[in-house]
DNA sequence: GAGTTTGAAACT
DNA sequence: CAGTTTCAAACTC
């Protein structure tokens, strides 16, 4: 078993404590996940002893039991009981425990191995003075259950969302499964829930909603068309005859469960709150990634909720403030942007590739910022890839940074852009507008680029403004949010 | 913060 | 093993 300690700290101790004494301290929780040296030591030594383990070891005083693996390097969480909350192990949770004397797996002190510290327990006798009745207690549960302690979750190492993402493990599952009725297995009741984990065929819950498919924020129907969760659930919320067209049949025959089966339950608000919260599902309710995320479908998600098509059950904070029109010409700019992206950076890379091997590494960056590109192509509107683009404007750039990052001007095209920056400001002329309204029919020179990036930015700097600063309407009138280039502004 | 709901743990 | 009770966290208001 491994030790939480270096070898040398832990025979420097045995060494002062008595080898004899030392080894005699077997491991008794053994069952808890712990160190043998950890979680022996403080059993059966004297104070005195407890004090010199834990200022060789630089360890606070703590319970044998209270050594959470998820501190314990090179050992994998989760070995102990720790709670583990939305894919986050919780070291220590404060309990309220009233009858139990925190001596039950009622208890998650008790449960996860700790003594109670600063919670709000009645009569408790998880702590050092009662250490007998402890030890006694615990016995008595692995006698029952000699997996009492140990932990809950198998198959993988629990995923913590670091990034507020709530992908679920699909590998972990619980080991005794949950065996909710009421809840779906979406809340926090549910065992597997809380763990940021799938149920599995280890679970006998009934009217499981927390199964593979569910984690995933987009269906894609045999339409190929673009469906949010939300819109699903609103799709079953205003009709009960809706039918959410998947032929989607998971993996788990077990758990014959479709889509279709799973938004069709009544599924209560509440209970889409807690899946959309839990599952971080953005404020507009449409769970995809740009990069990924088709033009077109972005056209019809977005043009549709603008328009009512859809009644989205998320609607964005924007959506009452941004005029359906400026939504379309948000999309009409962003294919723009694609398309013009993905054309430049094509061109460039052939045309920079060639030039790069003249550069020297020391040249002046400024200067090559400067300098005018060499393609002056025509590109025909119906040549563009038009609404199949995918909005991947920086990743279509960076095709051009392979063989550009070592020692080329412009190691990207965002650098491209930065150095543009330095440049004069230029006015939103209408050559934009020709851009947009007739597509690409003349030259997609550098220059229409920067003006359709620039454009972009600009629209998604005022976006995030008027989000900011929406409490106060005054402060960005709706009017000027996404205002077009001179020329192109709607009647 | 009080009361209710829920499901795991404990018990029979 | 199944049913019931106990318990504390999660949840609602």
């Amino acid at each position: 078993m491994t030790s939480f300690f270096p070898p040398e700290t832990v025979e420097s101790v045995k060494g002062e404590l008595g080898k004899s004494d030392f080894t005699q301290r077997k491991l008794i929780f053994t069952e808890f996940g712990l160190s043998p040296v950890v979680s022996a030591s403080p059993l059966h030594t004297s104070p005195q002893e407890r004090l010199l383990l834990q200022t060789k070891l630089h360890v606070l005083p703590r319970s044998p039991l209270s050594f959470k693996k998820s501190e314990s390097p090179g050992i994998s969480l989760p070995q102990a009981r720790t709670k583990i909350i939305n894919g986050t192990p919780k070291s220590h949770r404060q309990c309220h425990c009233k009858q139990s004397k925190c001596l039950k797996l009622y208890c998650e002190c008790f449960a996860s191995g700790s003594y109670c510290d600063e919670c709000s327990c009645a009569n408790c006798h998880n702590n050092v003075e009662n250490e007998d009745v402890r030890r006694e207690a615990a016995e008595c549960i692995l006698e029952r259950n000699p997996n009492a302690f140990k932990p809950k979750i198998t198959g993988s190492p629990c995923t913590p969302p670091d990034d507020g993402d709530a992908a679920k493990d699909v590998l972990a599952k619980h080991i005794k499964g949950c065996h909710c009725k009421r809840t779906g297995c979406l809340k926090k009741y549910c065992e597997c829930f809380q763990a940021n984990i799938l149920c599995s065929e280890n679970c006998k819950c009934v009217s499981c909603k927390n199964m593979e498919g569910s984690e995933l924020g987009m269906v894609v129907t045999s339409e190929n068309h673009c469906k949010t969760k939300a819109y699903i659930q609103q799709e079953n919320a205003n009709s009960s005859s809706a039918v959410v067209s998947s032929s989607h049949i998971f993996p788990q025959e077990s758990r014959k469960r479709t889509f279709r089966e799973l938004f069709d339950s009544n599924m209560r608000d509440t209970e889409i709150r807690e899946f959309t919260k839990h599952h971080a599902v953005d404020p507009v309710g449409v769970h995809v990634s740009i990069p990924t995320l088709r033009a077109d479908c972005v056209c019809q998600i977005a043009s549709s909720a603008a328009l009512g098509s859809l009644k989205l059950t998320y609607r964005s904070l924007l959506a009452d403030a941004i005029h359906p029109l400026d939504t379309t010409e948000l999309c009409s700019l962003l294919v723009v942007v694609s398309d013009a992206a993905k054309f430049l950076a094509d061109e460039h890379c052939k045309a920079q590739i060639k030039e790069v091997k003249e550069y020297q590494m020391a040249c002046d960056l400024e200067k090559d910022c400067k300098k005018e590109p060499d393609v002056h192509q025509v590109v025909p509107h119906n040549q563009l890839p038009g609404s199949q683009t995918d909005i991947t404007v920086m990743d279509n750039s960076r095709s051009c940074d392979i063989g550009m990052q070592d020692g080329g001007p412009f190691s990207s095209e965002g650098d491209y852009l930065m150095c543009d920056e330095k440049d004069k400001l230029f006015t939103r002329s209408a050559s934009l507008d020709q851009n947009l309204n007739h597509g690409c029919n003349e030259n997609f020179t550098e220059e229409h680029e920067r003006l359709v990036l620039t454009c972009l930015r600009d629209c998604l700097g005022k976006l995030i403004a008027f989000g900011t600063m929406k409490d106060d309407p005054e402060a960005i009138r709706p009017e000027a949010m996404l205002s077009p280039p001179s020329g192109h502004r709607r009647p």
